[in-house]
DNA sequence: CTTGTATATTCAGATATACAAATATTTCGC
DNA sequence: GCGAAATATTTGTATATCTGAATATACAAG
């Protein structure tokens, strides 16, 4: 398997969601996340990044279906939207770590 | 599990890794490539785009270790780096089909 | 309805990216 | 080495993105 067609109409729409990805501002956002719900003040003493930022790249994360987010009275929880998120996420870093070993076999060597 | 945490040093390569995945371009280059190894030529056949804009995506795919390249007198092959390219576009995909799905049935129920 | 706090949005400048056209490089055959 | 074909790189331009400052909105309390 895994043999099935991107079909074309949806390419645009993964890549969306990939470049929703390729931000080290919201990955850090989405590991943070890993521990549990947080609020945008929380993910702002976390991050270090300002408040319009943080507020920024979280719309993106929930427009993406990334992230889930649930008002608390004053304050926006958000939340991984589920484990693939992450699986993503370990999925590429997975592949990182066997080249960078890889690599660093490599120097040594020669 | 699945709770290993992105070490921060990691994050702007894995950051770069999605950037690479987030272009239409790229990855119709890398769905062109599932049904096996091609050349240049034949991508930029079978892409539709300019000499100049394959090779540079395909340079930027390289890069990132997702496309493996060969020599082959003056053509160049390239080819699928391993499966977990592919894995990564189907949860992606996976995703986005479940969704538009949903969306549909929402919009279907009211 | 006014105040105070948390979150979202707008604005402007700097940086990065995609694309096409032109040019350079690599490789093969002679 | 020279010419031809395939691939790679450079350059200019248009567009998109990130970021911080300022501003706007949403909510709770009174």
């Amino acid at each position: 398997m895994a043999s099935k067609p991107l079909r074309p109409d949806l390419l645009a729409l993964v890549a969306d969601r990939f470049k929703a990805l390729s931000d080290q501002a919201r990955l850090c956002l989405l590991q943070a996340l890993r521990g549990g719900p947080l609020t945008v003040s929380e993910l702002v003493a976390v991050s270090g990044m300002g408040q319009a930022n943080v507020s920024r790249h979280l719309a993106i994360l929930h427009a993406n279906g990334l992230v889930a987010r649930e008002r608390d009275g004053v304050y926006v929880r958000y939340s991984l939207a589920d484990e693939d998120v992450l699986k993503l996420c370990d999925l590429v870093c997975g592949r990182l770590e066997g080249e960078l070993s890889a690599r660093r076999k490599v120097i040594r060597g020669g």
